[in-house]
DNA sequence: CCCAAGTCCTGGTTGC
DNA sequence: TGCAACCAGGACTTGG
């Protein structure tokens, strides 16, 4: 699943690849995956425009764009992008029957009066999305609305243990489903939540309002830390997470938790155990997370 | 058939 | 008691 981690593994590649092209053509374009437009609009409006930074916020990628546009981007559970370069010759893209958005570029300085005409250095930008929870939206003027309601970057965000405290306060619902609200922080999901939660030895199923002081400040030393490990690997592939190249990361190494109930705890040697929390798939050691 | 899980939406509950 | 905040669960989606 693409959180935080994956997301800026693809945040990099994409700024990299993406960096003075602008966007030619829309030939693939999925209705259901767009927001607040159609694939018309989207083939009137794209086009022409040029690439001119890619950013993230939690999960998010926006894309700004020339003319004030932007491009907000979510890979939802199965989404991934991959690039390639241009198959002059060939009109007929490999693309297979997930591909719900196909995009072709060409370098910003070609003359304007080419627009539209085959390149030979067509650069091939495709959004494959297995279950269509992946979500594109082009908005003019200022990022998608949405992204004004996401808390601050669980990462890279300005926020501390005040923060926690602040937004955890006498909340009875349990931590792990707080950890999962992006309106608390943006970019936490499940795999990195029930890592977090094991390395504070704090259990998933605590009302978040009777966590201590101790264990916020734990907790918000965890967060960034783990999901750095996670950046630092290119994110993890435990389903079928790839990268813009189509390369696995590797944090899927590294897990303590997700995935391992009916195993041993590394820790304390007790039975990982599983339950459902916010309506998700839980592990945890009923031994040392308290 | 159930499960996986991102976000959004709905309807019921809680507590000030 | 009123009502906003809160919280749980369903919808969406497709392959294993």
């Amino acid at each position: 699943m693409p959180e935080l981690p994956e997301v800026e593994t693809v945040r990099r590649q994409l700024a990299e690849s993406l960096a003075g092209l602008r966007f030619v053509a829309v030939a693939r374009a999925e209705p259901s995956m767009l927001i607040g437009g159609s694939a018309e609009s989207l083939r009137a409006e794209l086009p022409g425009r040029d690439v001119q930074d890619v950013s993230r916020i939690g999960k998010f990628l926006r894309v700004k764009l020339g003319g004030a546009a932007f491009l907000t981007l979510h890979l939802g559970m199965t989404g991934h992008f991959l690039v390639s370069q241009g198959r002059p010759d060939s009109e007929e893209y490999a693309f297979d029957s997930h591909t719900r958005f196909l995009f072709s570029l060409e370098p910003a300085d070609r003359a304007s009066e080419n627009l539209g005409a085959r390149s030979p250095s067509l650069t091939w930008l495709e959004f494959r999305d297995i279950r269509k929870f992946g979500r594109v939206q082009l908005t003019f003027g200022a990022p998608a609305e949405r992204l004004s309601l996401l808390g601050p970057d669980a990462w890279k965000g300005e926020w501390g243990v005040g923060h926690l405290s602040r937004r955890l306060g006498g909340r009875r619902a349990p931590i792990k489903a707080l950890l999962l609200d992006q309106a608390v922080l943006a970019g936490i999901g499940n795999i990195y939540a029930d890592e977090i939660l094991w390395e504070a030895e704090i259990s998933p199923l605590r009302p978040a309002g009777a966590l201590t002081p101790a264990e916020l400040e734990v907790l918000a030393k965890e967060i960034p830390r783990r999901l750095q490990q996670g950046v630092d690997l290119l994110g993890c592939s435990i389903s079928d997470f790839v990268d813009t190249e189509g390369q696995t990361g590797m944090f899927q190494q590294t897990l303590q938790a997700y995935g391992r109930q009916g195993q041993m705890c590394r820790r304390c040697g007790q039975t990982m155990r599983r339950v459902i929390v916010a309506g998700r798939g839980t592990a945890y050691c009923p031994g040392c997370q308290r």
